[in-house]
RNA sequence: UGUCCGAUGGUGUAAUGGUAACACAGCGCCCUUUGGAGGCGUUAUUCAUGGUUCGAAUCCAUGUCGGACAGCCA
């Protein structure tokens, strides 16, 4: 079983106890889902909730999930965007989900099917294909796109019209705001309202058509001004916007709201289960009341709402991410300190340790704050299993071996993974020259400090053991060198190699390592809550969540390959950075081990 | 002073009328050629009040606190 099929136990929760109820009743013929973002930006880790939550269920019961473009509103939305996700689903679903992807041919557009001389429009999905069978296909495949629809959203706004169902409205946005009285105030009918079908239809032909210029008319639901839910309070189905659209350029200039398009796009890709976030839930009367209201002859969509992720030192709302990478606070959407899916990837995150955390985390409508330390145990837990162990040293001082010989090199057997011995072994330059660590050295040692200090022992890791015998300085008092010696025999399989010493360091032989620069990322902000009361989050910036050092590291990480994880021992998680240059490479820090030193040195 | 939604250890979740459990975090010990990993142990929980019931975290009522909703955004 490969690394990435090992998974946590099936979860439970309210959504998916529903879906095994309707799967036990056999109401619908599959479970259907759908994940629909806007293309107005990057996805980032409450989106993953989202994606595990739907392409789980797809997942669990035989089912399908949609990825589709929700893409109603041309002035906010780019193709990077499209492109962008369309990246990051298919890493984040990898081999886990990919067959229960939905998709369809590209430039499909919905059927029309007229059964009891009534119309319907159905856009099926193509699944259960891998990511390396859709790129080799002949027929090149593409999500879903809600601006597939506007023919047949259009179309289902005439019947709307002609049910007298909806109506066009001239009032200005201002006049509609004063007409729309408050939640806890009712609102009054707009004078628009009692047009007749025939006028409605004239003038909503005329505003596709262009005859008048943005924000004049309206198309508007006709349902109840005094309902206590404002959004069933007459509300617009269609706004006329002159604008270029991503996906259908310049063949429209009204575009429907998200909540006419959305419930009939799930409608029209025969979505069973159409699963959103909290602050959707008072849409859902309306949802219902479009799909009733057009008496459409297949199963209707219903729609079920969680609570979003909110995890705790980083801050997850699109407008704030723009402004971070505008402000040049991060260096991109993927800069590895963002929550972003793209950040999270470079930063070394795995799919399969996000998927877990996003998980884990469980579904409810709780609106939590979840702590980053979650999310990091889920990191260190799957990289723990899957790093290749490596050396290297972040801040060197130089050890000499004064009883090893000048000149002399010996190789050394090295484990690649203590977790996975398949991962074999590898050999490591050992010579009378070394870096360690300036932090494995005190001359003043605190309580229980395991590591080198004069007159001490350690083990160096794979190697030997070594004393401290002399500590030379400059004429500033800066340390510059520690002169050892070392127990010949203690090297693995010699006479003292079973001698127990306190503690083990690592190192790498001075002649022999390569210098490579490492990217040290930390947590964005420092506070749980960035914006906590309202704070602005640059008041609780994390002045160190980016360090830039040159680390010496043994030579086998010339080779490193940007698919593998590495621990650097003692150290932390690393992953080979897109700026490496051959010869060059760079490291970015994913997640530092626990370290109970640190704490402990604290306490003291 | 409207409608809807919610409340379980420090944090996040589970228990679907029948012993309040799991994970993270914390603390302690064991083990360790990573102060990592692993193992063992431990601290700590049902918002309040009333009701129904043999039995309530779960059902009901009232209250308290928190959240969502008044874009021609999604």
């Amino acid at each position: 079983m490969s690394l990435e099929n090992i998974e946590k136990p099936v979860p439970s929760d309210f959504i998916r106890d529903i879906v095994a109820k309707h799967v036990a009743e056999e109401k619908y013929p599959r479970i259907h889902t759908r994940f629909p973002p806007e293309p107005n930006g990057y996805l980032h880790i409450g989106h993953a909730k989202s994606i595990c939550l739907n392409f789980g269920i797809a997942r669990e019961f035989g089912g399908i999930c949609n990825l589709r473009m929700d893409d109603t509103n041309p002035t906010k939305e780019e193709i990077e965007y499209v492109e962008s996700i369309q990246t990051d689903v298919n890493w984040l679903i990898g081999d886990w989900a990919e067959d229960r992807l939905g998709l369809k041919p590209k430039g499909k557009t919905p059927q029309t099917i007229s059964g009891d001389g009534k119309r319907d429009f159905i856009q099926p999905a193509i699944f259960g294909t891998s990511e390396a069978e859709r790129k080799n296909s002949t027929t090149p495949f593409e999500p879903f796109y809600a601006s597939d629809y506007f023919d047949q959203i259009y179309d289902y706004a005439e019947q709307l019209i002609e049910k007298g169902k909806a109506f066009v409205c001239d009032l200005s946005a201002a006049d509609m705001e004063l007409y729309r009285g408050a939640p806890d105030r009712p609102g009054q009918d707009s004078p628009f309202r009692n047009r007749s079908a025939e006028e409605n239809l004239d003038l909503f032909q005329r505003m596709k058509a262009g005859e008048f210029p943005d924000g004049a008319r309206t198309l508007r639901a006709k349902i109840d001004m005094a309902s206590s839910n404002v959004w069933l309070r007459d509300p617009i189905l269609y706004r006329i916007k002159h604008a270029e659209h991503h996906h259908t350029g310049a063949k429209w200039c009204i575009y429907p709201m998200y909540d006419f398009a959305h419930c009939l796009s799930d409608y029209i890709e025969g979505v069973t289960h159409s699963i959103c976030t909290l602050e959707f839930e008072v849409h859902r009367p309306l949802y219902d009341w479009i799909l009733e209201s057009l008496h459409l002859p297949r199963a209707l969509p219903k729609q079920y709402e969680f609570a979003k992720l909110i995890p705790s030192h980083t801050i997850v709302s699109k407008r704030k991410l723009i402004a971070l990478v505008q402000d040049k606070i991060v260096t991109g959407w993927d800069d590895p300190r963002l929550p972003t899916i793209s950040g999270i990837r470079r930063r070394g995150v795995t799919a399969t340790a996000l998927r877990n955390f996003a998980i884990g985390v469980g579904v409810t409508k709780y609106i939590s704050l979840t702590d980053v330390a979650v999310y990091e145990h889920a990191i260190r837990e799957d990289l723990n299993k899957r790093s290749l162990r490596r050396l290297a040293v972040l801040r060197p001082i130089k050890v000499v071996i004064t009883n090893y010989p000048e000149g002399k090199v010996e190789e050394l057997d090295a484990v690649n993974n203590p977790e996975d011995l398949n991962a074999g072994k590898r050999q490591i330059p050992f010579s009378r020259e070394l870096f360690i660590e300036r932090d494995d050295f005190a001359e003043v040692p605190p309580p229980k400090f395991f590591r080198l200090k004069p007159g001490g022992e350690v083990r160096l890791k794979y190697a030997f053991i070594i004393k401290c015998d002399e500590v030379v300085k400059d004429a500033a008092g800066n340390i510059t060198e520690l002169r050892c010696t070392a127990d010949l025999d203690s090297k693995m399989g010699g006479p003292t190699a079973g001698r127990k010493v306190k503690g083990t360091i690592h190192w790498v032989s001075a002649a022999h390592a390569i210098d490579a620069e490492v990217r040290l990322y930390d947590r964005l902000f420092t506070e749980a809550e960035p914006e906590k009361d309202g704070r602005d989050y640059r008041t609780v910036l994390n002045p160190n969540s980016l360090e830039v050092i040159t680390a010496k590291c043994e030579p086998s990480l010339n080779h490193a390959d940007a698919n593998e994880r590495y621990q650097f021992e003692r150290l932390a998680y690393f992953t080979l950075d897109k700026d490496s240059t051959p010869g060059k490479p760079v490291f970015n820090r994913t997640i530092t081990l626990k370290d109970a030193w640190a704490k402990e040195a604290q306490k003291g």
